[in-house]
DNA sequence: TGTATTTGACCCCC
DNA sequence: GGGGGTCAAATACA
């Protein structure tokens, strides 16, 4: 946290002033005409990645942070300050905040204090007790998007008046590492398909190979699901790339959705399974798709009506493919 | 063989 | 009493 917090800084202050360096020599060079880059491209720029950073601290440590992200009716979040610490809440403005009121997103949270006793539970192998009223927010997302965080569902359980059943997941490390951050994912609407994801606590494992990889909010569909990629030099193999990593948890919560999967949805005659990315065998370039960045994301939105559940965890991945091409792209334009 | 998922049963709380 | 959250044995999968 304390890196990500300086990180945030130094980007927010130092870069933009190099920037700002950068454009005005810029300025001076071509007679007052700027070809690299433009002052809006820019800001957006540093937009961006403030964003990215402040998207990293919310996931990493949701209490943190209070604040609302909305892209392009592609996924909305919500999140409270239950801390009262002060979030950064860069790029803030850059968002579209006042479309989110349009929004039925339904918000709950109460503060941990507020958390039930267990005394009263009995024993039957181990504690069991019915779902604790701990600090819990809600994710509406037209999509399953991954979050960073590795999870294992535990129950599905059909619920009164609802379509479809509600799946519940725990954190992979609740017992390796005592974290008791869970999860509770359901359909909630079919057309447009709405994924409606309450969390309750928040995570206090340490997953590094899985946190090194987050998928982020981002400002265009183009970059729907985008993954900031930290260091990754210390990685001695592609096995250990978080890329790939991060495909095998999305191919567990796929798995967790085969309700009302028609072959015919399939969007491709490949099955997720058959990619046999969690397997690390397939190397991104190998694929046709990232000779063109976005251009999967579009044939992906322009077809996402029609997919189902499954369908729509094939798309994940093949955004997720799009979005490492992406970050390459992006690295490249740096240099 | 180890790990993840499924699913019926158990249990808590409203 | 029943809805909903969790457990854990059975099962699937790599």
């Amino acid at each position: 946290m304390e890196e990500l917090i300086q990180g945030h800084e130094v980007a927010s202050g130092q870069l933009s002033r190099v920037i700002n360096l950068h454009n005005n020599r810029s300025l001076t060079v071509n007679g007052g005409h700027n070809h690299d880059l433009g002052s809006g491209d820019d800001e957006g720029f540093v937009n961006k990645m403030l964003g990215s950073f402040s998207n990293t601290l919310f996931i990493s440590n949701g209490k943190e942070m209070k604040e609302f992200h909305h892209h392009d009716d592609q996924e909305l979040v919500i999140q409270v300050n239950t801390s009262g610490g002060g979030g950064s809440g860069a790029g803030a403005s850059s968002w579209d905040v006042d479309h989110l009121l349009d929004h039925a997103i339904k918000y709950e949270a109460s503060h941990e204090e507020t958390c039930k006793s267990a005394s009263t539970s009995k024993d039957r192998k181990g504690s069991y007790k019915k779902r604790k009223t701990c600090h819990s927010w809600i994710k509406d997302s037209p999509a399953l998007t991954e979050d960073g965080h590795a999870w294992r569902k535990y129950g599905q359980k059909l619920i009164l008046n609802a379509k479809h059943p509600r799946n519940y997941f725990r954190c992979t490390h609740k017992f390796d590492q005592a974290c008791q951050a869970t999860k509770h994912v359901q359909k909630v609407e079919d057309d447009p398909p709405l994924f409606r994801t309450t969390y309750y606590g928040n995570h206090t494992c340490r997953d590094y190979l899985n946190a090194s990889e987050l998928v982020l909010d981002c400002t265009s569909p183009r970059e729907s699901s985008k993954f900031i990629r930290f260091d990754d030099t210390n990685l001695s193999s592609k096995q250990e790339h978080p890329f790939f990593s991060s495909f095998k948890l999305l191919k567990q919560e796929d798995q967790c959705f085969k309700e009302e999967t028609t072959p015919s949805d399939y969007m491709t005659t490949q099955h997720p399974n058959q990619l046999a990315l969690s397997d690390h065998l397939v190397s991104p370039p190998d694929l046709p798709a990232f000779a063109s960045p976005g251009l999967m994301s579009g044939f992906a939105s322009a077809n996402i009506a029609q997919l189902d559940e499954d369908a729509i965890y094939r798309q994940m991945a093949w955004f997720n493919y799009d979005d490492f091409a992406y970050d390459e792209f992006l690295q490249d334009e740096l240099r």
